[in-house]
DNA sequence: CTTACAAGAATAT
DNA sequence: ATATTCTTGTAAG
């Protein structure tokens, strides 16, 4: 296993557990979020620990700040340029683009976003995106849900989704379907 | 190139 | 609520 010279993890802990995020130091840019349920796809020794970024770490710092608020909810918008968009293919990219779209505390659905994009019966597609997203939590990918207003999936789990849209306060029917009265 | 999927949607029952 | 059918972009072969 080799280790990339300029890729730092660095985790960070939140109630749902730890989270790990890959830095690109080289690029100045955020390469990856891996959430509790993913811990067994993070392999730390892939990378270089970010406690050993001299000084020059302000970056990684912010990126944790805002991250830290996005976990309790509060509305915030991490910065799109400190993404490394190379990391997601074209069609992929427009729908993260998209997904951020979406404002704090509303919902779309998959076949919305479809829509918007243009491709109005790529509503799976959509959903196959969204489930490689390289950024959970920064890029909201918990604010798509089903036409029906059921959940649909999610990396981090789906009791994870249901929190992150509860902090963000939405409420749930006893089936477990979100109570939204419009969509984004 | 072909195939098998995936965090869907619409429809009917 | 469940079953059927229609979908589209991707990764793997």
């Amino acid at each position: 296993m080799k280790k990339p010279q300029a890729f730092y993890y660095f985790s960070m802990k939140s109630e749902f557990g730890e989270i790990a995020i890959v830095w690109r130091h080289d690029k100045k840019k955020l390469m990856r979020v891996f959430l509790p349920s993913q811990h067994r796809l993070f392999k730390s020794s892939d990378y270089k620990d970010a406690a050993s970024l001299k000084g020059n770490n302000s970056a990684v710092r912010k990126a944790c700040k805002i991250m830290d608020m996005l976990l309790e909810g509060k509305p915030g918008m991490f910065p799109l340029e400190m993404l490394d968009w190379s990391v997601a293919y074209p069609f992929q990219r427009r729908v993260l683009r998209m997904e951020c779209r979406i404002p704090h505390g509303m919902v779309s659905t998959y076949g919305r976003l479809a829509h918007k994009l243009g491709h109005a019966r790529a509503a799976r597609a959509v959903g196959t995106a969204l489930a490689r997203n390289p950024f959970p939590v920064i890029i909201p990918c918990h604010r798509a849900i089903r036409a029906d207003r059921s959940l649909g999936g999610y990396a981090g789990g789906l009791s994870m989704k249901q929190r992150l849209l509860e902090l963000e306060g939405l409420q749930f029917d006893r089936y477990g379907r979100v109570m939204a009265e419009r969509f984004w």
